[in-house]
DNA sequence: AAGTCGGGGGC
DNA sequence: GCCCCAGACTT
């Protein structure tokens, strides 16, 4: 005997459909002829980004891998390359080991259960019940950060996100909701409906389709579910950014597989400008003119850098430093692989301040 | 349960 | 500035 009226899940579902299929988004790039594997790269794209900011980036990595197979052929370096700027790679690195596990795990075409889905790299039960809805309207729920306010506010659940007591309730509620047919339809219509409606700041209330069951509506409660996070900014650190140049080339080095932009190319580091010329002479580089330039600043979600671009011209031609985790890039041409956004933006303003410096 | 992992959009 | 976004992983 269910303790809440089971009518109002039914109605809450049959309410929401109706909703999506006069005014929801249908024409996202991920929802014309859905296959699983678009599903899958969006739903990775989409983890922790925002719709508009993704779709550039699924319309060049679909072009360039269509499949998982060519995926899971390319080099981790080409992935990282179309990844560049989107932030979390580690979803890049294991959306590439995942496709290698497809294809010789299972042939090449992802695995239809929950289990199987989750026991692959980078994707939880979120994105496995996005994938089995969504691409083979299988009755499984998710729960993202839309989802998650939109119930959150129609059912006011309390406290802090992320905590287990919430997680738990919200997946229940999420579960309950979920109508026996039709739960593909629906997720996406819980999506769009927290994406465009039930938004953070002033929700279009009058618009939605669940208004009349929305407890947080009813006693004017909107604003105050879902219960904020309460990050502050985090720490700070500090790094100096060594522009190495030798006859038109930047010194760039692969940073380690895993953490911080990990398998990313990136100048080398110092602590303080001060170590500057031992630096140079550490990577074989006889330094020339020197140039510090003013600091900036990245923000991250848990931390804050700081750093410094030191500009410093070498004399002596570059040593036999070429490991396959170190190279001298030709300013202008193509990167060797996936490169941070703040480095990326040191690397276009210093060749547009020394346009075709090649010998 | 808490910490790690990016970058951009919106206000 | 601040907060959050179609979360998952590690410790």
């Amino acid at each position: 005997m269910p303790s809440r009226d089971s009518s109002t899940e039914a109605a809450f579902a049959r309410s929401l459909r109706a909703w999506y299929a006069e005014h929801g988004r249908k024409d996202l790039p991920w929802q014309v002829r859905p296959t699983a594997y678009g599903v899958w790269v969006s739903e990775i794209m989409l983890q922790q980004t925002q719709v508009a900011t993704v779709i550039p980036y699924y319309e060049r990595f679909m072009a360039r891998f269509p499949g998982v197979e060519e995926l899971a052929a390319a080099p981790l370096d080409e992935v990282l390359g179309l990844w560049s700027g989107l932030g979390y790679y580690a979803r890049a690195r294991h959306l590439h080991q995942a496709a290698q596990q497809v294809m010789h795990k299972y042939g090449g075409r992802l695995p239809e259960t929950l289990d199987g889905l989750q026991g692959l790299p980078g994707i939880g039960r979120s994105t496995a019940g996005a994938i089995l809805s969504l691409a083979w309207a299988r009755p499984h729920p998710i729960l993202d950060g839309n989802v998650k306010r939109v119930l959150s506010r129609c059912f006011l659940v309390s406290g802090r996100p992320g905590t287990a007591g919430v997680e738990r309730r919200l997946w229940g509620l999420a579960e309950a909701l979920l109508p026996i047919h039709g739960a593909g339809v629906h997720n996406q219509a819980l999506m769009d409906l927290g994406a465009r409606v039930c938004t953070r700041h002033r929700p279009r209330c009058g618009d939605c389709p669940v208004e009349g069951i929305c407890a947080a509506r009813r006693h004017g409660l909107q604003d105050r579910y879902p219960q904020p996070r309460g990050r502050g900014p985090g720490p700070e650190r500090f790094t100096c950014f060594l522009l190495l140049m030798v006859e038109g080339r930047l010194l760039l080095q692969r940073r380690p597989p895993a953490g911080l932009w990990g398998g990313l190319w990136v100048p080398p580091e110092c602590a303080t400008e001060a170590q500057v010329p031992g630096r140079c002479r550490e990577l074989g580089v006889a330094p020339g003119g020197i140039e510090i330039l003013p600091e900036r600043l990245h923000t991250f979600s848990h931390f804050r850098l700081r750093y410094r671009p030191v500009l410093v011209r070498g004399t002596a031609c570059p040593g036999a430093v070429r490991d396959d985790d170190c190279r001298w890039h030709p300013l202008g041409s193509p990167l060797p692989g996936g490169v941070p956004a703040p480095v990326a933006r040191l690397l276009c303003q210093l060749q547009a301040h020394h346009p075709r410096s090649i010998p």
